[in-house]
RNA sequence: GGCCCGUUGGUGAAAUGGUUAACACACCUGCCUUUCACGCAGGCAUUCACGGGUUCGAACCCCGUACGGGUCACCA
């Protein structure tokens, strides 16, 4: 019988939650639904100097916000706990006294300067191996008591997993020197506690970036010195920013965190959609999925082995046609708080705001994308632009009696209501002796300088009968 | 420098030895709309980084080169 899927995901509580861990969260809890498995949260606490207040829970916030629930963690327990790596010490510490004692580890005196110190100097001499930096020989000082555990690393022995995304991926142990499993301050290292923990929690599959491929020969030795039941391991693919370079929290030119997202008005199915799609190709004609769907067509041997885009245009489009799917009132609930936000408001009518959003409800990508778009076409600054201008003059007389006719049956409205004013227009074409585009299209570029915008009545009535008679004047004017 | 990994149209991305190399985004055209946008239909574009080799046959296997990336902490 096949043992239970568990996966986790185990973020280090320093910092919000970004595209690079949400894509790595995304996987395993797509993996655990598609194989009706377990996901685990476990919370890495132990870099004590750089976990942050609040790091955990806004992680946590915004793993539920993107719709990713978890089956057992610090906040709802489960029967392998604790949860949070500060809270299992010592745990790590019976298993690393376990290796003392079989002689597959041993305590390390040397200070953090001395191995410092040691390694610059191997890399000035370009001593090909630095590896031999990590490997301490000395003896312990007798005046000395804080020490790390090391763990002693196997001599010529090849570590080979079947990885996957890549397939079979090996390491020679000679390259590996004796590393840190329990740091001086009686925490332990990474590795270690990684490896500790998804064994006694019996993760059976392990998602995570492919900066982790270096880390799994030693994880591996762990699990060999205690003859465990090695995990199957699927390293996902770096993403990487349009300049090809790996995602890095401090690269400011590409927007990465879940909150910001949240923030700016995406939709979380549609970042779900998308996340989904770094690095996993599913079979579909459409990329615009539901998480059902993509539950669905999760596939392991879809994974993708080369570096995936953070593409900006295409998570435009899909949130865009997720955004399609929301009914009238949940738009203007994402829209609204932008709008407010942006003194859009002030001084309209209440029914206004849901005019505007409705009128641009076709072409919006994002909730904050709203007040570029009412910026567009609703600036004080008024001006016609290259295209439009040439389309005027190509037939200046046409178009300046179509202009006028239309300023004259607007001036005689009472209401502007669309109705009102798609009359007004018909009205101007007839008066004018124009029709189609030779009678929308100066009309439109009269109201809004461009060619190409929303919907020719609705923006007439949104934007009231001062501004546009204003327009109709000058682009007159200027004729 | 050592060790690992990648390289397919403008962009993202399939194809795991076998007819004209999917699909999506973008772009273009047509339809729809008395305009615009949405939507729908269609079209353009890659010979698979480069050089060898294996094979009846290679984007797919092997070797080498170039370029790109990851990693080498008492960080995770």
């Amino acid at each position: 019988m096949m043992s239970e899927v568990r996966v986790r995901y185990a973020p280090s509580p320093t910092g919000d939650l970004h595209i690079g861990n949400a894509r790595t969260a995304l996987f395993n809890y797509l993996f655990a639904k598609s194989q009706n498995g377990k996901f685990i949260l476990r919370i890495e606490d132990t870099d004590t100097a750089r976990n942050v207040a609040g790091g955990e829970q806004s992680q946590m916030n915004y793993l539920r916000w993107l719709g990713i629930e978890w089956d057992e963690s610090v906040d709802i327990g489960g029967d392998y706990g604790p949860y949070r790596q500060l809270e299992r010490l010592d745990i790590y510490q019976q298993y690393a006294e376990a290796l003392i004692e079989k002689g597959l580890a041993y305590k390390c005196y040397c200070t953090s300067e001395e191995l410092e110190a040691q390694r610059e100097q191997l890399e000035a001499n370009d001593v090909a191996n630095i590896h031999y930096s990590r490997r301490c020989l000395t003896h312990p000082p007798t005046d000395r008591t804080a020490y790390a555990i090391r763990f002693k690393v196997p001599t010529a022995i090849t570590y080979t997993f079947t990885d996957l995304v890549r397939g079979d991926i090996s390491f020679e142990s000679s390259d590996i020197g004796d590393w840190v499993i329990m740091k001086a301050n009686g925490i332990p290292t990474y590795n270690f506690a990684c490896a500790v923990d998804d064994h006694l929690m019996k993760i059976t599959h392990i998602f995570r970036g492919e900066e982790h491929i270096t880390n799994t020969p030693k994880q591996l030795m762990i699990y060999d010195a205690f003859n465990w039941e090695h995990p199957t391991y699927a390293h996902l693919t770096l993403i990487v920013n349009e300049a090809g370079k790996k995602l890095s929290k401090r690269d400011a030119d590409t927007v990465q965190f879940i909150e910001q997202y949240a923030k700016m008005g995406y939709l979380p199915e549609g970042m779900f959609n998308f996340i989904a799609l770094l690095g996993h190709a599913p079979v579909s004609d459409s990329e615009v999925l539901t998480e059902a769907d993509i539950i669905k067509t999760f596939d392991v041997q879809r994974l993708s082995k080369s570096p995936s885009t953070f593409d900006r245009a295409k998570l435009a489009f899909i949130n865009a046609q997720h955004l399609k799917t929301l009914d009238e009132d949940a738009r203007l609930e994402l829209c609204m708080p932008h709008l407010i936000d942006a003194d859009v408001l002030v001084g309209k009518a209440p029914t206004w705001a849901a005019g505007l959003v409705n009128l641009f409800a076709d072409r919006l990508t994002y909730g904050e994308e709203i007040v570029d778009l009412y910026d567009t076409f609703f600036d004080a600054d008024f001006s016609v632009d290259v295209e439009a201008k040439d389309f005027l003059i190509s037939s200046r007389e046409a178009t300046m009696q179509t202009l006028t006719a239309f300023k004259a049956e607007l001036e005689g409205l009472a209401n502007f209501t669309t109705d009102a004013v798609k009359n007004a227009i018909k009205a101007a074409g007839v008066t004018a002796g124009v029709k189609g585009k030779n009678l929308f299209m100066p009309c439109r570029i009269g109201i809004s300088g461009a060619m190409h915008g929303p919907d020719l009545p609705a923006l007439v009535t949104l934007l009231g009968r001062d501004v546009v008679l204003d327009r109709l004047k000058a682009v007159i004017k200027e004729l």
